[in-house]
DNA sequence: TGCACAATTCGCCAATTGGCTAACTGGCTC
DNA sequence: GAGCCAGTTAGCCAATTGGCGAATTGTGCA
C-alpha cells in the first residue's frame, strides 16, 4: 500500500469513525429532521451535556454537521445530506449480520 | 431515545465501526476487485498476518465479507456490494472536511 | 452588577482498540 | 511421521475512546 493511498484510507476512516457510535448516529438521524440545539439533543439522548457537546464537535470537525450560535444557544444542522443514503445501505446490511465481534 | 431504537443505533454503529479503520477500508477496496487469500492481503498491507486475520474476522462477523477454505488457504470476498456506494459518499465528503478531531 | 442558563473545556478513569510475538491448528509434501 | 506453509488464537501492552463531574466561558435578563 503506497503512502498516498494509505493517507487516503486514513482520511476516509476518520469520517467513518465519526459515524461509528450509537449516539452520533442518533444525532445525525435527528438533525436530518431539522436543526437542534445542544440542550434539546441532550434531553433526547439521555447523557450529560459535556458528552453530547464533544460528540457534536467531533461531527463538526469531519464536516458532517455545522453549528450556528444564536444568543446563548448553539444550533447544529447537517452539512452533508448524502449521509442518508449512506445509512440506508447500513440498514439493509444490518438484517444480514450475525456472530460476535471481538477486536 | 427508546430502548429499541437505541438497540437499532447500536447495531448500525457496529457495522460502521467495522469499516472505521484504514486497513479494513483497504481490504474492502481490494476485495471489490476479486477474492484474495490472507497471505496476499498481508503482503499488500504491510502488517503482520495475525493482525490482518483479526481485521478479516471482524469484517466477517458483521457480514461484510465471507470466507472459503481451499486447501491450506482461506479466501475472502465481499458479501455486500452496496459498500461501494457507501464509500463513494465518503469520498465526496472527504474533500470538504477540515479541522482536527479530538475525542 | 449579579444571577441563571447554555455550552464548552479540562481532568480523571474504565473499557476498547490495534499492534506485536508466541503458541497452536490444519493441510500438503517429502 | 517430519517439516513447512497458511491461518487463527492467546497474551501482552500502548494508545484511543467515551463517560462523568468540576471548572470555565459567554449570553440574556432582572
Amino acid at each position: 500500500m503506497s503512502a498516498t493511498s494509505q493517507a487516503q484510507y486514513k482520511a476516509r476512516s476518520r469520517i467513518i469513525k465519526a459515524l461509528a457510535h450509537p449516539t452520533r448516529l442518533f444525532i445525525v438521524d435527528e438533525l436530518s429532521r431539522g436543526e437542534r440545539c445542544v440542550r434539546e439533543l441532550t434531553e433526547l439522548i439521555g447523557v450529560e451535556m459535556p458528552t453530547v457537546s464533544r460528540h457534536l464537535s467531533l461531527l463538526r470537525n469531519v464536516g458532517i454537521v455545522e453549528d450556528e450560535k444564536r444568543g446563548a444557544q448553539v444550533f447544529y444542522r447537517l452539512r452533508r445530506l448524502c449521509i442518508r443514503k449512506f445509512l440506508e445501505c447500513i440498514e439493509t446490511m444490518q438484517t444480514n449480520s450475525q456472530g460476535t465481534d471481538s477486536l
